[in-house]
DNA sequence: CCCTACCTTGGACAGGATCTAAGGCAAGGC
DNA sequence: GCCTTGCCTTAGATCCTGTCCAAGGTAGGG
C-alpha cells in the first residue's frame, strides 16, 4: 500500500501523517475493518487522531476506488483494501466478520436486459452468508 | 396475506390490530418499504401505532420467515413480503429504490467447498448497484 | 522560510434502530 | 360471558454509526 500514498499524492493529495496511519492499518490481505476498528488501530500509532479524519479518508479512499466499501445489515460498515481484484464475501451472521471469495462467473452478464428496467447497472454485489467456524463452535 | 396472519397465530402469535396492519401494508407484490414508511402508512389506518412496534413486528416477521430484510448501504434497511420466491435485487445508488429481479442462475453452487473457509453457509445476496430511470432524468 | 489552501480536530448533530418500564389487551379457562 | 395471565404496545430515552461545523494546524509550492 506505500506505492497508494504516492500514487495518490501525484493527483495532489496532501500527505499528512493522518492518511498514512490509516493507509498503513488497511494495509493487508483479507482485511476487512469497521470504522471504529481503523480509528482505533490508527490511534495506537497516533493517539491524537479523530474519528472524522478517519471517517474523511475512509471516504476518500473509497471515491478514489482504492478501498472497497461493503454494507453488513445494520452493523457498521467495513472497508476492505482488495479493490482492485473483483471478489465476493462470505459473512457471519452472528459476529459481522468477514472473508473474501474469488468469484466464478459473472453475475453481471446473468441480468439479462429485459429484467433491468431502465436501470444503468455498473456494479454487482454478491454475498454469502453463514456461520463463520469460530461462532459455530 | 391474510393467511400469513392465521398461520402465524396458529404457531402462537397473538393477533393485534397493530400487527394486522403492518402485514396488511406489506402486503402486495413489489413492495421495499423502509420501516419509517411502513410505520408511516400504518398510522393513517391506525394513528396511535407506535414506531417501536413497527420494528418489533418486522423483526418477527423477518425471523419467522415471512418477510425479508435487505440493507442497502448508509440508508435504512427495506422490508420485502416477497420472502417465499427467491430473487435479487437492483437498487438505485441515487435515491435508494429498489426493484426485484429474478434470478438466472444459482450463485450458492458458484461457490466451491475449497473457498468457504468453514462457513456454514445458507444464504446468498445479489444486489445489482446503478441509477433507476427516474433518477438518470 | 512563508503563505495559503487544504487538513484535522472535537464536539454537536442526525438518522436509524433498540431498550425500558408501565400500562393494555388477546385468548384460553372457568 | 368474564377473569386472569402473560404477551403486546407505548412513549421516550438511549445507543450506534456516521456527518457537519468552526476554529486552529500544517504540507508543500513559490
Amino acid at each position: 500500500m506505500s506505492d497508494l500514498l504516492e500514487r495518490l499524492r501525484e493527483r495532489g493529495w496532501r500527505l499528512t501523517a493522518q492518511r498514512r496511519v490509516v493507509a498503513e492499518v488497511l494495509d493487508g490481505d483479507h482485511v476487512h475493518l469497521t470504522a471504529d476498528e481503523v480509528h482505533a488501530r490508527a490511534a495506537e500509532r497516533l493517539p491524537e487522531i479523530s474519528r472524522a479524519t478517519v471517517y474523511n479518508t475512509l471516504r476518500e479512499l473509497v471515491h478514489r476506488g482504492e478501498v472497497l466499501e461493503v454494507a453488513t445489515d445494520g452493523r457498521a460498515k467495513r472497508y476492505d483494501p482488495n479493490a482492485h481484484r473483483p471478489h465476493h464475501h462470505l459473512l457471519c451472521s452472528r459476529c459481522g466478520s468477514m472473508r473474501d471469495v474469488r468469484p466464478t462467473g459473472d453475475p453481471l452478464a446473468d441480468l439479462p436486459a429485459s429484467q433491468s428496467f431502465g436501470f444503468t447497472v455498473s456494479e454487482v454485489e454478491v454475498t454469502y452468508r453463514g456461520v463463520c467456524p469460530d461462532c459455530a463452535a
